[in-house]
DNA sequence: TTAAACTGTAACATAAATTATTACAGTAAC
DNA sequence: GTTACTGTAATAATTTATGTTACAGTTTAA
């Protein structure tokens, strides 16, 4: 429920590939990537372009270009999460503001979503790619 | 991000509707609850469905029938959570299984996705009706 | 005993969000 | 200058969410 689509997965799993060729010279293609993930090259562009906004990778135009995960990085879910969530905006229903109920959910349920927001992240502060990386089967 | 839809919200306002109205003689109708809500009758009727499986409420068909929430009840949000997601299934990428990561990562997520929702029902156990009912604007 | 007021549910329509596809301008390498 | 890329836009297809209508079945009460 928390994650009801495919984008985080999209992501994360993008981010994981670019960690285990992090030592190579070459840089990852989307249409490469793409193939791993199963979705269109077009696609894996448009969910990179979140990443590099969110300054997790980098990306080079022009022949034998591609992306690349930033050096350095110990790169936690948390950063893939917000990458992914900083432009959308909650829903809420369209209430009736004479009834008690209805003139006051929607801000109730405002700091109810910041919260849990809150510990979503926390708990994917907690894993990085790195950990990610050693659970991989062999 | 973690509630991207409007059901949850349509639920605990229901519910919250409910229980303001515990006390009374009379079964809240589907009607009267769209009307507060802003959704079609028929909608709300589909949202109780899950209420009423999760136990939280009780119906009464015919003439002078509605709703009502279930007696003594310290009713969290959690349980709210759980009425509406217990259906649904996450759904993952076609990955690639000749890929290493591609191979893994759904497995992984899976794992991922089960402790973060954890966080989130525990969040939301905190959050009661009664906690709500009290930070209704007067 | 019949009309009225409900729920429960199905069938279908519409809208919104997600994902896929195609195309191509721009860029860098060789 | 050709090739192999990214970046991005436009648009289509698919899926999910929401809205709408309809009606059988239930209960109440005149």
């Amino acid at each position: 429920m928390v994650f009801s689509n495919l984008e985080f997965a999209t992501l994360v799993h993008i981010m994981l590939l670019l960690y285990t060729e992090k030592e190579s010279e070459d840089w990852l293609t989307s249409d490469y990537i793409a193939g791993s993930v199963g979705v269109n090259a077009a696609v894996v562009r448009r969910e990179i372009k979140k990443l590099k906004q969110a300054g997790l990778v980098v990306s080079k135009e022009g022949k034998n270009g591609g992306v690349k995960i930033i050096p350095d990085s110990e790169i936690d879910l948390a950063k893939i999460y917000l990458a992914n969530v900083s432009d959308k905006e909650e829903k809420y229903n369209n209430t009736n503001p004479k009834c008690a109920v209805g003139g006051s959910i929607n801000e109730l349920l405002e700091e109810i979503y910041q919260q849990t927001d809150l510990e979503v992240i926390q708990s994917l502060q907690k894993i990085k790619l790195s950990s990610m990386y050693k659970n991989l089967k062999k």
